[in-house]
Order: structure tokens, then sequence, then C-alpha cells
DNA sequence: TGCTTATCGTGATGCCCAGG
DNA sequence: CCTGGGCATCACGATAAGCA
């Protein structure tokens, strides 16, 4: 005789499989499921009628606020259990309601943009249009000075995108400095400002090498925070010019050429700081 | 026991980079 | 030139624990 493994859900009120239910719930996994979000979404039902007695906004941001309320509490979250990546971030509020209505009453910017983005994520739906909370620095706390609203794929790219400078060289000198977001931007703007073929622009970066752009131009590459290897196989040579001058402030000219001297030495690298 | 809340794990997104 | 793994970001889902 075999025994019928099934328990009953109080919620649902069938009888399913025992392997269906939590240890120590008496709600099947599915009911449990929703149970929880309307759990959450009460939380957040209540949180946003109390700021909207208090005349912080009005009813027809609802739909803002609640996805706004379920981030911020994301945020407090992931910094309270030390989630991967977490570990040494803060986060300046404890409950999703006070950091919510800092947001609303101290980042009047954000808070429009949260709405504006979230009504485009109403009409399409599409995740990559999801508002965020990003922190600006990276590196940083959850702060009211270092949060901003970004969209969900604003965010992905901004996680993996690499800062960099280059410098442009050309007929021997330094032509231009130009500054990127990431490395994607740096290839679209250097194929559109210099012309030059794409494939030319798939470049490394922090090598500390000169490299060959074709169509004239050279550049070195360096993101931000990169480290240049150091070589010891001399590659270029850093030429110095000392001069000590007699200088005339009253009629700002130079007098005469006192001490002169120049410096060679050969590197295997070059970088520069950003 | 029925339901809610706290805690922890997984998934989506999109860039970078190595390697064929 | 293409592809797939790795990674950093955040939202969402699953499970354990708590409370009346």
């Amino acid at each position: 005789m075999e025994k019928i493994k099934t328990r009953f859900c109080s919620r649902c009120k069938k009888n399913i499989g025992k392997g269906e239910f939590y240890k120590t719930s008496s709600y099947c996994r599915s009911c449990h499921k929703i149970s929880n979000q309307m759990g959450k979404v009460k939380r957040a039902m209540r949180a946003i009628d109390e700021l909207v007695e208090k005349g912080i906004i009005t009813i027809n941001d609802t739909v803002s606020a609640l996805s706004l309320y379920s981030s911020c509490e994301s945020r407090i979250n992931a910094c309270l259990y030390k989630k991967e990546g977490y570990e040494t971030v803060r986060c300046d509020w404890d409950t999703p309601l006070e950091f919510m209505t800092d947001i609303i009453v101290e980042l009047p910017t954000m808070w429009t943009d949260w709405q504006v983005q979230t009504t485009l994520y109403e009409t399409n739906k599409i995740k990559s249009e999801k508002p965020t909370i990003d922190r600006i620095d990276s590196f940083g706390d959850y702060t009211l000075s270092n949060i901003q609203m970004l969209s969900f794929a604003d965010n992905s790219i901004k996680a993996k995108s690499k800062p960099c400078v280059v410098l442009v060289i050309k007929d021997l000198r330094l032509y231009d400095t130009i500054e990127f977001c990431s490395l994607k931007e740096m290839r679209e703007k250097l194929i559109r400002k210099l012309g030059i073929p794409i494939n030319a622009t798939n470049v490394k970066v922090d090598t500390g090498l000169i490299q060959n752009l074709g169509n004239g131009y050279s550049c070195i590459f360096q993101s931000k925070n990169g480290v240049v290897p150091k070589s010891i196989e001399p590659r270029y040579k850093v030429v110095i010019d000392k001069k000590t001058i007699k200088y005339n402030i009253e009629t700002n000219e130079d007098v005469e050429i006192i001490e002169q001297s120049q410096s060679v030495f050969n590197v295997g690298s070059l970088s520069f700081s950003i």
C-alpha cells in the first residue's frame, strides 16, 4: 500500500504533493508566491497612502511610487544582507519609506526622471527601460548625494563600460586628447571624428604603446584606473629640456639663458594620469 | 495553523576581452 | 569578424523564520 504524499493548502483549498510545500508553510509554493507578492504590494501601498496623506505625492503617482518603493527596498536589502558585491556598501536609510520620501522631497529631478522612465516602461513593458536606483560613484554608498535614476539598460552599460582617455598623435605631435565613457563610445567617435577604418579602432587599452590607426593618426589608449605594465625593452625615448632663464618681470621678457641641458632616457611603455 | 516578513539566491542586461 | 565566458549592475524569485 502506497501512502498518498499530499498536503492540504489552506489558501487554494486543494490537496497538493508534499514536495510543493516549503518546510514551515501551510501554503503550496504557487500560493506562497502570490501571497508574498501581495504582501509586498500591501506594504508599499501603506507607505504610499501615508505619502498621499501628507501631500508629498498625489494618487496619480501611485504606479511610479510603487516601483520606487520596491527599488528602495531592494537596495536596502542588498546592503543589509551583504549580497555579493555589496559587502562594503552602506545605505543611509533603514526603511523604504524613508528612502523614497527623501528622493521625492530632496531630489525632485530624480523623482521626475523616475516618473518619466516609469511611464516609458509601463507603455512598452521592456525590462531594459525599467527605472533603477543607480549609485553615481559605483564605489560609493547609497547616499542622497550619490544616487540617480538610470534605466536598467543604462545601468548595465555603466556597469561594464570602461571610461578611457585617448591621446591622438599626428605628425609626431599631440593632436588631441579625448575622454570617453566607454570603449564602445571611443570606437564610434574615433571612426566618425578621424575617419579611420573600423578595424583600426580594435585596439587594446593600457598597453603603454603608441598604436598606429592609419590615416596618419597614432594613439595611446588608457582606461581610468588602468595599470600600464612596465616593460624593460626600450621602445621610446623621453627627452626633457631643462633651462634656467633670467627673466624680467617688468618687461615680461627673457633676459638671458643661464643654463641649458637636455636629458634623454629610454622607456619601454608610456602612461599618463587621468 | 494561517499568514506575514526576513533572508538569501538567481536572472536579465550589455560591455569587455580572449580565442578561434 | 564572430562567439562565448566573465563581470558588475540591479530587479525579481525562492525559501526560512517569525508572529498572532
